[in-house]
RNA sequence: GACCCCAUCGUCUAGAGGCCUAGGACGUCACCCUUUCACGGUGAAGACACGGGUUCGAUUCCCGUUGGGGUCGCCA
C-alpha cells in the first residue's frame, strides 16, 4: 500500500516553525517512500481563517521547499460530507442530539472549575426522548462515545498510549448550525483522503483517542499515528503562536537559508547517528520515523546559525549575489553604484567563508556598494589617523604603477612598500583596509583591492590620503 | 486539578544490558594558522534528575519520587 500523508495546518496565523517542522517530516517520509504528501487546509472556523493566512502557509512551504502533491484540500469545501457522514451516525444511533445551549454547558463547566473539578459533559441527552427537546433551541450532534473499557493507540513515535474511555466525554461532531468540529471533520477528511500515516504534533495526541473512537463508530480504517515531539523556546515554554513564535517569513527575512533550516528542522527529533551536516537528498534517503525522539526540543538560533554558515559556504556564488543584492539596497538605502554586482560576485568567495546569515552577508558586503568619498566608521578613522596622510599617500603610490590589477600583483607590490619601509604587514595594511572599506575588519585587502578594481580602489586611497 | 507524554553535557543529540574511563554537534575557553575578521586545525571544561528494584552487570528493563511539557471548547 502506497503511504499517503498530508500536512494539515489551520490559516489563523503565520506557518510558524512548530508547524514548519511537522510539514517537512510528513514530506520526508511521503518521499522517502514514493509516496504521496498532501496539504489540506482546516479553515471550518470562519471566523478566524484569512486568505493571508493561507497565503502566508503557501509561501512558507514553497521557501522551505516542500512542494504537495494533488489539489490542496479545502475542508470548509466538504461541509455537506461530514454532515453526511454526522447525519449516517446519527441514523445509527452511534449519535445523538444535544439541545443544551452553549450558556448552559459555560455555567456547568464554570461551577465545576470552581469547585475544582473538570468538567466532561454530562450526556443528558444521551438517552432522553427528543420529544423532550426545549422549544426554540437547534440541537448540535454529539457522538455517542463507549463509556466502558479504554481506547489505546499503538503510536509510532510515542509506542502505546492507552485512556481508560470514562476520561472522553460524548463530543459534539456537528455544531448547531450544521458545521462540522475538528476532531469530526479531521476523521472524515483523512480517510476520504485516504491518508495511511497522521504525522503531527505531540499537542494532538488526545485527540488521537477521540478520532480512533470515531474510526471505529464509522467503520473507517485507522490509519498509523505518529505523534513528534514539539518544539519549544529557548525558555523552554511551548511555541505556538500565542507564545510570540515566529513564522517562517521572519527566518527567511533574518536571512537563512531554506536547505538550512531544513537541516536544522530535521535534526530537531531526528537523528542518524553523529551526522549534523545531512542534504536534502540524503534525509530522503534516511528518514524513518524510528529514529524520531520522543522528548520536545528547544529552539537554538545559535546552532541554526552555524547550520546556515556551512550551507552559505556552499552555495553558488551567482546565487548568493542575487540574495544579497536586494539586502544591500535596503541598507545602502540609495541607488547602487552599477558595478556593485560584478563587485559583489568578485569578492563572493571570501566573503561568504565570513557570514553566518545573508543578512551578514549584506552587512560585510556593504563597502562595495557605497559611493566615495566613504564615510569611515570610528575604528577606521582611528587607524587612518594614525598611519598619517604620508602613509596612505605612500600606499598610493606603490599601487598606481600596477597595471595588472590582480591580488598576486597588488600584494607583491604592497610587500615591497612594507619591506622597503621596514614596516609589518599589518602596519599597512589595516590603514590600507580602513582607506578602501571604511571599517577595520573586511575580506582579504587584496581581494577587496581586486574586487573593487583599479580605479575605485586608487581613489579611495586618494580620498583617504587627504 | 484530572488524564496523557517526556527526562544523557547550557542546547540538539548518539546510545537499543557489558563495546561507556558515556560519543558527536552548537555554544564557551585556550592554543595554532594569520594583513583584520572569519574559516580551518588542536585541545579543555561540561551530562546519564533522584530513590528503589530486576540482573553476575544497568545510561539502557520495571516501579516510585521529582521536574518539564501537552490536553481538557458548538478553536483548530
Amino acid at each position: 500500500m502506497s503511504v499517503v500523508v498530508r500536512f494539515a495546518p489551520s490559516p489563523t496565523g503565520f506557518l510558524h516553525i512548530g508547524g514548519g517542522r511537522t510539514a517537512l517530516f510528513n514530506w520526508l517520509f511521503a518521499r522517502h517512500h514514493g509516496g504521496t504528501f498532501r496539504l489540506r487546509i482546516e479553515d471550518t472556523d470562519r471566523a478566524r481563517s484569512t486568505e493571508a493566512a493561507i497565503d502566508a502557509i503557501f509561501d512558507g512551504l514553497k521557501w522551505l521547499g516542500l512542494d504537495w502533491d494533488d489539489e490542496v484540500v479545502f475542508q470548509f469545501a466538504r461541509m455537506a460530507r461530514h454532515a453526511e457522514v454526522a447525519r449516517a451516525m446519527l441514523a445509527n444511533g452511534q449519535a445523538y442530539r444535544c439541545y443544551c445551549t452553549p450558556e448552559e454547558l459555560e455555567a456547568k463547566r464554570a461551577e465545576a472549575k470552581a469547585a475544582g473539578k473538570v468538567w466532561r459533559y454530562d450526556g443528558i441527552w444521551r438517552d432522553r426522548d427528543p420529544k423532550d427537546a426545549p422549544a426554540g433551541v437547534q440541537p448540535v450532534i454529539r457522538f455517542k462515545a463507549p463509556r466502558e473499557g479504554s481506547t489505546t493507540i499503538d503510536d509510532l513515535v510515542q509506542g502505546e498510549v492507552t485512556v481508560a474511555n470514562q476520561e472522553l466525554d460524548d463530543l459534539v461532531i456537528l455544531r448547531a448550525d450544521g458545521t462540522p468540529t475538528y476532531n469530526f471533520s479531521v476523521v472524515v477528511d483523512d480517510h476520504d483522503m485516504g491518508i495511511t500515516h497522521v504525522i503531527r504534533g505531540d499537542d494532538h495526541l488526545t485527540n488521537a483517542f477521540r478520532q480512533t473512537q470515531l474510526y471505529l463508530a464509522a467503520g473507517f480504517a485507522l490509519p498509523e499515528f505518529a505523534h513528534i515531539p514539539l518544539i519549544h523556546g529557548p525558555d523552554g515554554a511551548k511555541l505556538s503562536k500565542r507564545h510570540g513564535a515566529l513564522g517562517v517569513d521572519a527566518y527567511r527575512d533574518m536571512g537563512y537559508l531554506p536547505e538550512a533550516m531544513r537541516n536544522y528542522l530535521l535534526r530537531l527529533g531526528w537523528s542518524h547517528g553523529d551526522d549534523e551536516v545531512i542534504s536534502t537528498e540524503q534525509a530522503i534517503e534516511w528518514f524513518g520515523l524510528d529514529h524520531v525522539g520522543r522528548s520536545p526540543s528547544r529552539f537554538d538560533f545559535d546552532k541554526l546559525a552555524h547550520l546556515n554558515g556551512v550551507y552559505i559556504r556552499q552555495a553558488d556564488n551567482a546565487r548568493l549575489v542575487e540574495m544579497v543584492i536586494p539586502r544591500l539596497a535596503a541598507l545602502a538605502g540609495g541607488h547602487l553604484p552599477a558595478a556593485t554586482p560584478d563587485r559583489l560576485l568578485a569578492l563572493m568567495a571570501p566573503l561568504k567563508e565570513r557570514a553566518k546569515t545573508l543578512q551578514d552577508l549584506a552587512q560585510a558586503a556593504l563597502f562595495l556598494a557605497e559611493h566615495r568619498p566613504l564615510q569611515p566608521d570610528a575604528g577606521a578613522a582611528k587607524l587612518l589617523q594614525e598611519a598619517g596622510a604620508d602613509l596612505v599617500g605612500a600606499i598610493h603610490d606603490a599601487l598606481n604603477p600596477v597595471t595588472d590589477w590582480t591580488a598576486p600583483a597588488t600584494e607583491a607590490a604592497i610587500r615591497a612598500l612594507v619591506e622597503a619601509k621596514g614596516l609589518k604587514l599589518g602596519k599597512v595594511a589595516q590603514p590600507l583596509r580602513a582607506a578602501l572599506t571604511g571599517r577595520t575588519v573586511s575580506p582579504p585587502i587584496f581581494d577587496v583591492l581586486a574586487a573593487l578594481g583599479r580605479d575605485e580602489s586608487l581613489g579611495r586611497l586618494q580620498d583617504a590620503a587627504k
